[in-house]
RNA sequence: GGGUGGUUAGCUCAGCUGGAAGAGCAACUCGUUUACACCGAGUAGGUCGGGGGUUCGAGCCCCUCACCACCCA
């Protein structure tokens, strides 16, 4: 016997590892050899979390999504993979590892030396990296984990090469000095991507330089940024600005340093903003290094890699902090005399996402990919629907971002990480290739002679290596099985934020080394929220943690609030209450089979739905399938909302709140067709209800389906075929359950309005009742008197007097309570009644009535407010009749 | 500055190719009945952000304004 509440905890663990442990996740699951070469295949490349991560909202949301998509599909039948695995992330990590070396005061980064460091960082990995996916386990993602990859693995790796050396043979990939955004923390370049750009409320400073030649004058200029002035190498003027046209060609001696510096017109330079004068440091400033090479500048780089002033400024600088130099330099302007005022001027200032500093635009040698070439068939695959963004408008976004790519800046100054097949020989010639020796041999040739070779230091982007996620874990550059299975792969789950990181970079690659795109499919689905539309962040204290909530109201009530709320282009606000009315709902379900095993509804092996007789079965099978329809529809459009909502009201309002009641009068009464009928009936439902529903709630289903009968299962319900449904075109048994429960609401409805205790029995006659009606109340009289509290239902020609009276499609329906019931107080009940009905007439007369309506309207329109205004009608004429009898008294 | 999404009941959100506004939660009233109080029955609650337009008809289409959120400069 089922308990009263069901009690995950031990549930979800208990099914997680059977469906691991036999299999019910790996490739192909469920089915045969021969099945699995025919079926078609359904594929999705998890997108990799990172192995320094834990599961947040995101990614419960995102393996939510993906798991219906595979256990939906499985059970269709198709030859399935959802392919896991982590990527390396090469600043996050080697930041995760060097606090833990300093937290337990072992010897850092620098003194261990790159080889003893990243060992550690193996090391790290194997005892404390991706907890992830014990947690994404957890929510119960049914991902293929014996195929579980990493970016740093052997297989990868190998891919990551060749994906180098080839693209630098083609002409993708160059070496170029150029500004990158450089962390002074982390010392190494980072993405754009990786720069958030942060509003601050910061100062303008506006200072004279003395122009040469001409004594006593200066040009004023405006910085945000006075410590770059040991780098300016020229101040430029818009070309139309009238203040400064004698000026430009003319020099300025640059004080503190003294370096004789051009004024050069440029059209960069906003004669509203400051001064209409802006210096230039084109080593320091994105603008200013256009600026800079528009107008020839010379390039002098005034930072170290700790962002402290070099030797290239004054000897009394060298050293200085940046701050700290900004706050000296003011104040040596200040003594000369040269400081002419300081304005508030809020502005924005980059700061890197993971370090927390102020990035710095910097001067170096880095390896770049030419993202322009591999944007091209990229966009073209977008272009020609081969690659499907949903929500669609997302496409929008691709393109904007793709148009206008920048070079890619794949090389970071880490020491985890693929590091860059490239080799230099003595006089720093390029020698790329896979290995140590080819390059060798490659030196050799070249030189003609034996020669040292040197590897670069540097490793490659993180994002270099996802990019070749969708393919590389099926094994490419190998020409495997699975590559030839499951590439293109079906869908992309994934957030917007990663548009430009990864699937843009993902579409380049797979376009270009497979000359086909990686994916049917974008799905781009919401950020979750806390409950008031802020965004979850620690610092805020309004994180909700998955696990937490899974420990609290079970994984299947976190899953299914989550696809609940999974509506398109809608952020999702997360509250706990939620969670809790989604955990309501799995113990309905629970209870539902409780009830059911109670009445001894057990699965019939032979049952045919085609063969059922009565109504209340025809009813609830129609109803079943098309909640069946509603939620396939849902999931192939990826409108999980919609499909949850389909599950939700069946379960609850049509099963739980009608079926179940409307079966008990059979069930406790002494039909034993009848009760053999709705017994089979109970049973085949639930089991197909727990099949639509696996994919959103796996755990209770798989618990339900092997408890709730006592057949012994021979497989699990996650490679349960999905059922097939067929909706009855006979539309009768819904119009009549249809008016049974109309009948028992009305009558509810107005007992409580009326003050009639809810224990108090009364009788009801029924007035005007045609054949059709009485057979009905025939057919189903002990459930109405049951539900509706009714001592007994009789059919006469006259209203009895002093009753409440209640029109139903024409009929009376009179509950006789002379003398109990406050006869003013129904009276103004019926007043009200025919005050809607009047409102519905003269509406719809009003449009009848409007000649353009009648004629241009299409004709099933106008049939429809024809029928209503009949019915609007006759329901008035009734009700004031009832009126009428009761005013008598 | 450019772009995207949003504004519907107290809250969170549905609302199909235009045909008389829905759910859940919260509120309030009442709880007989062994599936379920993690429950049941019922009630109330809306000028669909403002303005204009198209249309016989607009929450939905068009224009405009306001506000909110996010993305990119």
């Amino acid at each position: 016997m089922l308990e009263k509440t069901y009690q995950p905890d031990g549930i979800e663990t208990r099914h997680y590892k059977k469906w691991e442990d036999e299999g019910a996740f790996k490739a192909g699951a469920g089915l045969t050899e021969q099945q699995r070469k025919s079926a078609p295949s359904y594929c999705i490349a998890l997108p990799p979390p990172n192995v320094t991560g834990s599961l947040h909202m995101g990614h419960a949301l995102n393996n939510t999504i993906q798991d219906i998509l595979i256990r939906y599909n499985r059970m269709c039948g198709k030859n399935t993979l959802w392919q896991p695995g982590m990527d390396h992330a090469g600043i996050a990590t080697q930041m995760v590892v060097e606090r833990q070396l300093a937290e337990t005061q072992q010897p850092g980064r620098k003194q261990l030396g790159r080889e003893k460091f990243v060992e550690k960082i193996w090391q790290w990995k194997e005892e404390s990296g991706g907890i992830i996916q014990t947690q994404q386990r957890r929510l119960g993602a049914s991902c293929d984990w014996t195929r579980s990859r990493f970016t740093m693995d052997e297989g990868l790796s190998k891919s990551v090469l060749k994906t180098f050396v080839d693209l630098y043979d083609q002409g993708y990939i160059y070496r170029a000095k150029r500004l990158v955004n450089w962390d002074p923390k982390l010392l190494t370049a980072i993405s754009d991507l990786e720069v958030e750009q942060i509003e601050k409320d910061g100062k303008l400073w506006h200072f004279k330089y003395p122009i040469k030649g001409l004594v006593g004058q200066f040009i004023t200029v405006a910085t945000t940024r006075p410590e770059t002035m040991f780098g300016d190498t020229g101040i430029a003027v818009h070309p139309d600005d009238e203040r400064y046209k004698d000026l430009v060609g003319k020099t300025v001696i640059l004080p503190l340093v003294g370096r004789e510096i051009p004024i050069v017109a440029d059209e960069y330079a906003d004669p509203e903003l400051g001064s209409g004068a802006v210096k230039i440091t084109p080593a320091h400033d994105f603008n200013d290094f256009e600026v800079g090479k528009r107008a020839k500048l010379e390039v002098i780089n005034i930072l170290d890699e700790n962002a402290h002033l070099n030797e290239n400024v004054p000897q009394e600088f060298v050293g200085l902090e940046r701050f700290a130099a900004r706050k000296i330099v003011v104040e040596k302007f200040e003594q000369l005399g040269l400081l002419v005022k300081i304005d508030d001027n809020p502005h924005t200032v980059p700061y890197g996402d993971r370090s927390g500093v102020v990035i710095e635009p910097w001067l170096t040698d880095q390896w770049y990919v030419d993202a322009k070439k591999l944007a091209g068939p990229a966009m073209d695959a977008v272009r020609a629907g081969k690659t499907k963004f949903v929500p669609n408008n997302w496409e929008k976004t691709y393109f904007d971002w793709m148009e206008n790519i920048e070079p890619w800046c794949v090389s970071r100054q880490l020491w985890w990480g693929h590091q860059i097949p490239v080799w230099y020989g003595p006089d720093g010639e390029i020698f790329v290739a896979q290995d140590e020796a080819s390059a060798q041999d490659k030196a050799n040739a070249h030189y003609g002679k034996t020669v040292a070779i040197e590897r670069d230091s540097d490793v490659l982007d993180t994002w270099f290596s996802s990019a070749l996620w969708p393919f590389a874990t099926l094994g490419w550059p190998e020409k495997t099985p699975e590559l030839e299975q499951y590439y293109k792969t079906n869908v992309l789950v994934t957030a917007f934020d990663i548009i430009f990181f990864w699937v843009a970079r993902m579409m380049m690659m797979g376009t270009h080394f497979l000359q086909e795109e990686p994916f049917e499919t974008v799905y781009i689905h919401a950020i979750v929220r806390d409950e008031f539309g802020a965004k979850m962040s620690k610092s805020k204290g309004n994180v909700l943690d998955p696990l937490v909530l899974i420990e609290q109201f079970g994984a299947d009530a976190v899953r299914f609030t989550l696809s609940s709320m999974a509506g398109q282009g809608r952020d999702i606000k997360l509250a706990t209450k939620s969670v809790e009315n989604n955990r309501n709902f799995v113990t309905k379900l629970w209870n539902a089979c409780r009830f059911a095993e109670m009445h001894e509804c057990k699965p019939i092996k032979s049952f045919d739905a085609e063969t059922v007789n009565l109504t209340l079965s025809k009813w609830l099978l129609t109803e079943l399938a098309e909640t069946a329809q509603a939620v396939e529809k849902g999931i192939n459009e990826f409108k999980f909302n919609e499909a949850s909502s389909a599950i939700y009201k069946f379960t609850w309002n049509i099963f739980c709140d009608w079926y179940i009641e409307l079966t008990k009068p059979i069930l406790f009464g002494d039909n034993e067709a009848a009760k053999t009928e709705i017994r089979a009936v109970t049973a085949h439902v639930i089991d197909q209800l727990l099949h639509l529903m696996h994919p959103f709630v796996p755990f209770v289903t798989e618990e339900l389906w092997h408890r709730f009968d006592d057949i012994e299962r021979e497989t699990m319900l996650i490679l349960s075929p999905w059922p097939t449904s067929k909706i009855n075109p006979d539309t009768a048994p819904k119009q009549e359950i249809n008016w049974v429960i109309k009948f028992i609401t009305e009558i509810r409805s107005v007992r409580a309005e009326m003050n009639i205790p809810a224990g108090a029995k009364t009788p009801v006659v029924i007035v005007g009742a045609n054949p059709d009606v009485k057979n009905k109340i025939e057919t189903h009289k002990d459930l109405l008197q049951k539900m509706a509290r009714l001592d007994g239902i009789s059919i006469a020609d006259n209203v009895p007097e002093g009753a409440i009276q209640i029109v139903l499609d024409g009929v009376v329906v009179a509950l006789p309570l002379a003398g109990v019931i406050d006869i003013q107080a129904e009276l103004n009940r019926l007043t009200k009644e025919i005050g809607k009905a009047e409102k519905d007439i003269s509406g719809t007369e009003k449009r009848l009535g409007n000649q353009s309506f009648v004629a241009k309207a299409p004709q099933k329109v106008i049939t429809e407010q024809k029928r209503r205004l009949q019915t609007a009608k006759e329901l008035k004429q009734d009700l004031q009749d009832a009126y009428k009898r009761l005013e008598k008294l």
